[in-house]
RNA sequence: GCCUAAUUAGCUCAGUUGGUUAGAGCACAUGACUGUUAAUCAUGGGGUCCUAGGUUCGAGUCCUAGAUUGGGCGCCA
């Protein structure tokens, strides 16, 4: 029988004076002469436990007291309550064995390591506070994102991970295929002959499930998409990563209001959750990571997010005594100077809406005016654009004008047309970068710390 | 992709104007210690100064190129 040191910590008032066996890594050793103690982390809480040994129980005290930090051990004793020390429970050893030994060059010391060393042993760094609250918030996160969205009656659908559409916008895709690029079959023109190839056609990991989530929510009216997403942009930012998780829901017979109204009821509601599922973890960044971070939240969850148009949103930019790099510009998209004023200003998260047609992608609504498109951003301090949106657009021929000036090629994407040819309806959706979220949850400001084994250019290690 | 900074022990860092044998804390090893919790104390071992060239009587230090990493920016349905 075994414990966990989750169900110690949660049982132990229960247990005084009862033996437990648990097993574990060890964070670190004090050997006195007759006694010692050493801290023990399983992973199951963020919290160690601390045992005691003491040579009068013990015949292997002398190998015990020489444990070193890292090793795998098994111990087994009597807990005991201890009110008046600072853990309120200790485990009081009766048996202490190694299970697997950690050598002399363990890397990870009981001290501060900077990040950028600890990323180059990601494979070590879950052992670390920062890193196990860390990936715990983000398996925590996972599960609040799909009880959200199930608790409203929305149907998860697995979009694919590798597609053959290349319509949906300028970002560079990851190149899937089989062919033998030292000696690739050729067509007669000399291009790449990728009827060849295992698809029969050229075709790239996703960057958007998007489209295979509207022919869903046409059909099931409210739906997610959750999964990885692959970007081969060569982006060098604590904000950009090659592959990443995305989660897109689309709703039918919804407009950019209700898309607006879903997203900040979800991101409230996530940050509701996690506060009460990972209250040691966020005290933790809020005291070590973040200053000021609960009050963040906080604050979030309890203000509605404020509302402006993209033009509002410029005028403030003009209007403000901030000189900026870049001049704001009605018709162009905002720099990160502008996303970070534009948070400061409003004081947190801001929904700008409403935006200039030609900078935004094709299947976005046509607005009255002609000139703009029913979009939406969602800009919050630290973690820049987290989430992106749009009411689709549900007209046919507008659809296909826009597409025809856009150059998105029609062939591939009738199945998307199809979608406004029978029972078209107007619906809208958003995608929200799940790294970039946690980064925002957590305090950390660079996504290859959320990411357990981040890739970005030049970088595919473990 | 552009700009900028950094690279010295397992880790975090110091290293004077270019000049003797490159230092500290932690970690590691040995020992002391009857309640420690980043324990403490004593002693000891540990160095391709990122790589390749160059300048110089002499380079961790100066120059050139490259690699890697950080920060800023750009790219980003």
């Amino acid at each position: 029988m075994k414990q966990s040191v989750r169900y110690l910590l949660k049982n132990f008032e229960a247990l005084d004076q009862q033996e437990v066996t648990v097993y574990g890594w060890v964070k670190s050793n004090r050997a006195q002469k007759a006694f010692g103690f050493i801290n023990l982390n399983d992973g199951t809480a963020f919290d160690t436990l601390q045992v005691v040994y003491e040579s009068e129980f013990l015949d292997n005290f002398g190998s015990v007291s020489k444990y070193r930090v890292g090793s795998a051990i098994k111990a087994k004793g009597i807990l005991t309550l201890t009110p008046n020390r600072r853990d309120p429970f200790e485990i009081k050893a009766r048996e202490v064995e190694l299970i697997g030994d950690s050598s002399e060059d363990y890397p990870i010391q009981p001290k501060r390591h900077t990040r950028e060393f600890l990323r180059e042993n990601a494979h070590l760094r879950p052992r670390t506070n920062l890193f196990n609250a860390v990936f715990r918030v983000r398996s925590i996160l996972t599960h609040a994102i799909h009880s959200f969205f199930q608790e409203r009656d929305f149907i998860h659908v697995a979009t694919p991970i590798i597609t053959a559409s290349d319509a949906e916008g300028a970002g560079e895709t990851f190149g899937v295929s089989m062919l033998d690029i030292k000696n690739p079959p050729l067509t007669e023109a000399k291009e790449i002959d990728y009827s060849k190839d295992f698809f029969q056609k050229k075709t790239n990991l996703t960057v958007s499930g998007q489209l295979e989530a509207e022919a869903f929510a046409l059909s099931f009216r409210d739906v997610y998409t959750f999964g990885p997403t692959f970007r081969a942009e060569n982006s060098n930012t604590k904000t950009h990563a090659s592959e990443f998780w995305m989660l897109e829901p689309e709703i039918a017979f919804a407009d950019l209001e209700d898309d607006m109204d879903l997203a900040e009821k979800m991101v409230k509601y996530l940050i509701k959750y996690i506060k009460e599922k990972a209250p040691k973890e966020l005290e933790f960044f809020n005291r070590f990571v973040e200053k000021g971070l609960l009050k963040k939240l906080d604050y979030v969850l309890n203000s509605p997010f404020v509302r402006v148009t993209h033009h509002e949103a410029v005028k403030a930019l003009k209007e403000a005594k901030k000189k900026f790099e870049n001049t704001p510009d009605f018709n162009e998209d905002f720099a990160t100077e502008h996303e970070k004023y534009l948070v400061k200003h409003f004081g947190g998260p801001v929904f700008i809406y409403d935006w200039p047609k030609n900078i935004k992608a094709f299947y976005m609504r046509l607005n009255d005016d002609q000139e703009t498109v029913a979009a939406m951003d969602l800009l919050v301090p630290g973690s820049g654009e987290l989430i992106g949106g749009s009411q689709r657009e549900e007209r046919l021929e507008l659809l296909e004008k826009r597409m025809k000036e856009m150059n998105v090629p029609k062939e591939e994407l009738q199945w998307y047309l199809d979608l406004r040819r029978y029972g078209s309806c107007k619906h809208a959706g958003y995608g929200m970068g799940f790294d970039r979220m946690l980064m925002y949850l957590t305090g950390i400001k660079n996504i290859r710390d959320v990411i357990p084994f981040p890739r970005t250019p030049r970088n595919c290690e473990f």
